[in-house]
DNA sequence: TCGGCCATAGTGGTCCGACCACCTTGCCGG
DNA sequence: CCGGCAAGGTGGTCGGACCACTATGGCCGA
């Protein structure tokens, strides 16, 4: 047996591991760039390929990012970057795990809106109601729901924790709003939507912790109770 | 210009996204077998290698698993494992955004506790005494983290939501419950986390959600406190 | 006949070397 | 002094070869 190299694993697999652990240990900082493929290869000991596969591994988790013909970096680890593959799971999610997710989102979407009505500046309330007459304005399904999601990412980012905002944002992914929304808003949902954001909104205005939680509670609660029946018959 | 091949990205992305829309359209089910690497390099019109580094990417996703010797298949698509990788945020997270990590915790937790209370049957309440008993019985830190852990994945799984549970399970990835209560515990917090246990026992059994949802609001939010307070000065 | 062993084909895992596309740098000429 | 151009360096892609492991089926012995 080998001390020195214990072989647990594929070289990758050891490769990531390696890779993470200089990075939680604090040997690369954020924004750092690293060795080219080839000489990371060479210090780890594995075949270029097996390091691409690694540094591939470690780019879809959002630790690094390679830029091509100039190297490769350590993301800022922020929680957006690492938070991005959060969106497959809204994506690839079906059935009864869609519910299950409305109702995360509905636990930290309402806590979210809580925290802004406490905190949110005149400026980021501006936006709000900039994306919510926007929202109102239009018939265009695309335009709503692109100022609907815009309207929640303001309030999101509005709750100081971006952490919270980036998980909304993966929960309200593109793909997976525009698969829940189509069939909701099908049977004339636009109204009770409009009534509901103006209601989160008023609760904003007078920063009310209580009634903005409660608002936007039942403005998720809606979309997934009406899911819930879509799948139970 | 081709139509045929838009050349948006490099050809591991597209191929990722072309193998992710295939699970998405329902042409690829849950626990089915792909074609062998070489014919999946085939069909798209890349190399090997570019193949292997999108299933590589999709790995870490929690969305394919490689078999050595026996070929590639689809995951169930199981929220356990699709949010795999959230623990590495866990895992990556310093300084505020740890805090930010503890005050989603806090909402969930508290919300899944609150669940479980009203749900959770005399099976899982068994095992969520077992476990106490068992943190209670030992001065080993390592156990007691153990059965801390699996205290709160029980009553997570009795919360009836499995991808709540999941992001819990990220949420408190042994590296990061380790990171923190080392710190924590050597302050004497042994006995008060104790006290809080027993509170959320206690809310269990009496099948109390508000008593079940304070209680777990209190027990993270004494550890977020106190980290906030690490940090502060 | 039945059971277990083993050769074999097929799969993912690893490595190598080459070339391409892109960015960066710095030299050179205006 | 400045702008453009050329060269070197980097990640991206490719093809082929071999290794490690698994699964299958036939063969041999009981």
């Amino acid at each position: 047996m080998d001390e020195t190299a214990p072989q647990k694993g594929t070289v990758t697999q050891r490769a990531i591991e390696q890779i993470k652990a200089m990075i939680g240990e604090g040997r690369l900082e954020p924004g750092q760039r690293l060795p080219t493929e080839r000489d990371l290869a060479v210090q780890l000991g594995i075949s270029r390929s097996s390091m691409r596969e690694a540094i591939r591994a470690l780019t879809v988790m959002g630790v690094l990012e390679a830029r091509h013909g100039s190297g490769i970096y350590v993301t800022q680890l922020e929680a957006g970057d690492l938070l991005e593959t959060f969106g497959v799971v809204a994506d690839l999610s079906r059935g009864p795990r869609l519910v299950e997710l409305l109702e995360v989102r509905r636990v930290l979407e309402s806590t979210a809106t809580a925290l802004a009505a406490a905190r949110i500046t005149p400026d980021q309330l501006a936006e709000v109601e900039k994306h919510l007459t926007a929202m109102n304005a239009t018939d265009d399904p695309e335009e709503i729901l692109a100022h609907d999601l815009a309207f929640h990412r303001v309030i999101a980012v509005a709750a100081g924790n971006d952490t919270m905002a980036a998980i909304l944002e993966g929960l309200s992914s593109r793909t997976f709003r525009a698969r829940v929304w189509r069939g909701y808003q099908e049977e004339g949902a636009f109204e009770r939507t409009r009534r509901e954001h103006a209601a989160i909104h008023r609760a904003l205005i007078a920063h009310d912790p209580e009634a903005a939680r409660a608002a936007a509670a039942a403005h998720v609660g809606e979309v997934e109770e009406w899911l819930r029946a879509q799948l139970g018959g």
